[in-house]
DNA sequence: AAAATTGCTTGCGATTCGCAAGTGATTTTG
DNA sequence: CAAAATCACTTGCGAATCGCAAGCAATTTT
């Protein structure tokens, strides 16, 4: 947690899980990481939402300060940094199969990715399986 | 989902999730009125963490459109309102309580509420049909 | 009738956001 | 080996949002 959420950190379990990724981007950014092994700045920014540059520059730089994530060059590519979800980040792995199970339920939009959703209900324990060891990828 | 939401709406479970309740206050506010009974918008401004009186104004109409809560005139007060979680809302149990777990295990604070904490390890089950129910309050 | 309660809205400055452009350090290409 | 491309950001700018304090309107209580 930065200084700057301290002040709301109440002590309540949730307001600790809201300061660290209590915002639109940083459990999408996971999401991407770990299901999808993306490692790099560009990867990121090319997923299909559209973070803009900076926020996500500010949001990799929050989720490693709250130890949900390391930077580390890249050994092939001088010019290119890996990153790489921590323990904490993957241990996510129940809320985002429970948030999928949510949206599964209650997102009615066309467009809604139900091949994931199904993936969740058919086998949830495999799912975070995959999610905590990027197997996914 | 607001159509200013619509925008982030890839499609993704998760997207749509954040679409709703990515922000540091719309869970705090599901959370003192599923596990404390708040209604009113006076003691949701009384909680401890401090949400100020315009943001809060603005969560609640929006958690409003999202089909998260209701809001009706209270029949023994013409001055205030009673908001009232929705299913949708109180189907969060799981995700809430997937999220304690992992506070639980990360918070290192002194201050940490460890006897949330403890009720779910001890009984997820029964915290979550409290959630639903609003029983705990 | 006056004061208090309740649920907001408004104003203000500060922070954050989204978008576009630019920078600096590599690495690849001709 | 010089020029172009790649990669990871940073900067600038206007718009939206946030936190705080004050104000307001509709009841209800005194």
């Amino acid at each position: 947690m930065t200084d700057a959420d301290k002040r709301y950190d109440s002590g309540c379990p949730v307001a600790y899980a809201m300061g660290i990724f209590g915002d639109r981007w940083s459990l999408l950014i996971i999401r991407d990481m770990a299901l999808k092994g993306v490692q790099t700045y560009g990867q990121l920014q090319d997923g299909w939402e559209g973070i803009s540059t900076n926020i996500l520059a500010n949001r990799l730089k929050a989720l490693e300060q709250a130890g949900m994530l390391t930077k580390r060059r890249d050994p092939d590519n001088g010019r290119s940094f890996v990153y790489e979800l921590t323990q904490k980040a993957r241990d996510l792995a129940p809320v985002i199969s429970e948030i999928i199970l949510w949206s599964g339920k209650y997102n009615t939009a066309d467009h809604a990715m139900t091949d994931t959703v199904e993936k969740v209900r058919q086998n949830k324990a495999e799912f975070e399986r995959d999610f905590k060891t990027g197997r996914s990828a």
